[in-house]
DNA sequence: ACTTTCATATAAGCATGCTGATAATTATCA
DNA sequence: TGATAATTATCAGCATGCTTATATGAAAGT
């Protein structure tokens, strides 16, 4: 089987690589499976990735509000309303209307989400681990500063 | 605003360091970015990037099943199947059911399917190129390699 | 004071990823 | 041969990302 886009011809003629070999594709598909193993980490204790980063951000800064929660996650404020609401009902998140100051509303753990989450991270630190288990200090740092830098020239 | 994280304690007694600091974190954040561009770039051709990465494959192997083509593309062909049928719908690709052997039915893009799609690639190695615009050569087969070992260490 | 602008919360709809099902066909083995 | 296993296509349902849209307070400008 032989692909149209590695035959050979003049660079100007010659189309895009092959999507295997693509840096935003080896991306996709990285990411992809990180997803996919935390996700399987976390269904036993009910949650699903974007729950547990939701619960994470909001362990690590207490009482932001949804704006600000989708800011932190770079998400945008519709997909993180949904998660919060979710886990507000099942009693992991609290939200008080009656502090509500500028239309904004703070949201914290329960003690319930506090427990949860503390369970929850010993699964994902050990999918984090494997990430780069055989990756020296220097090579994480490496992949973490390429990565940042990838994102930067992303953005806008 | 004190991240309960950070507080000094004895390693063992330490929780997991900051989202926004975990190597998988930066790898979502960045897969996503990408992927915005890649949605917004393609959107005026009327093209998702899940329909361009199936346009793609299929540029590159064509006859391949929906089975082969999720295989290839790493996600499940419950997936792949809705991607292939809407594009089949809009006559993008083809696929005849007189060609089919043992249940699986070989799958190409039509004329027009094959036009769309090297549209489609100006913009898309705009942004692949734009990714890695500041990399050399070696640092970009080096994030290559490490994403290839990440996702090594990922495998089941 | 009135209007325009801004930030927030939240609903709704679409695409894509997943899992769980079904049905059909082929391959395999007892 | 007849039962069991594997492969394929495809449906349905759920979660999460997005965009578009609405409502409501707060702030700023004229």
């Amino acid at each position: 089987m032989q692909s149209p886009s590695t035959k050979g011809a003049p660079d100007h003629e010659k189309g895009p690589p092959p999507v295997a070999q693509r840096l935003g594709y080896l991306l996709k598909q990285t990411s992809q499976a990180f997803r996919h193993r935390m996700d399987q980490a976390l269904a036993p204790l009910g949650l699903t990735t974007a729950q547990y980063a939701l619960l994470s951000h909001l362990r690590e800064f207490p009482r932001m509000t949804n704006a600000q929660l989708a800011r932190r996650a770079f998400i945008t404020p519709q997909t993180s309303i949904r998660v919060l609401v979710g886990l507000q009902k099942r009693g992991l998140v609290l939200r008080d209307q009656a502090e509500v100051v500028n239309r904004a509303s703070p949201a914290w753990l329960s003690q319930e989400g506090i427990k949860l989450l503390e369970e929850a991270n010993l699964q994902v630190m050990e999918i984090e681990t494997r990430l780069s288990k055989d990756f020296s200090l220097e090579e994480q740092t490496a992949l973490a500063h390429q990565l940042q830098r990838a994102l930067a020239n992303l953005a806008p």
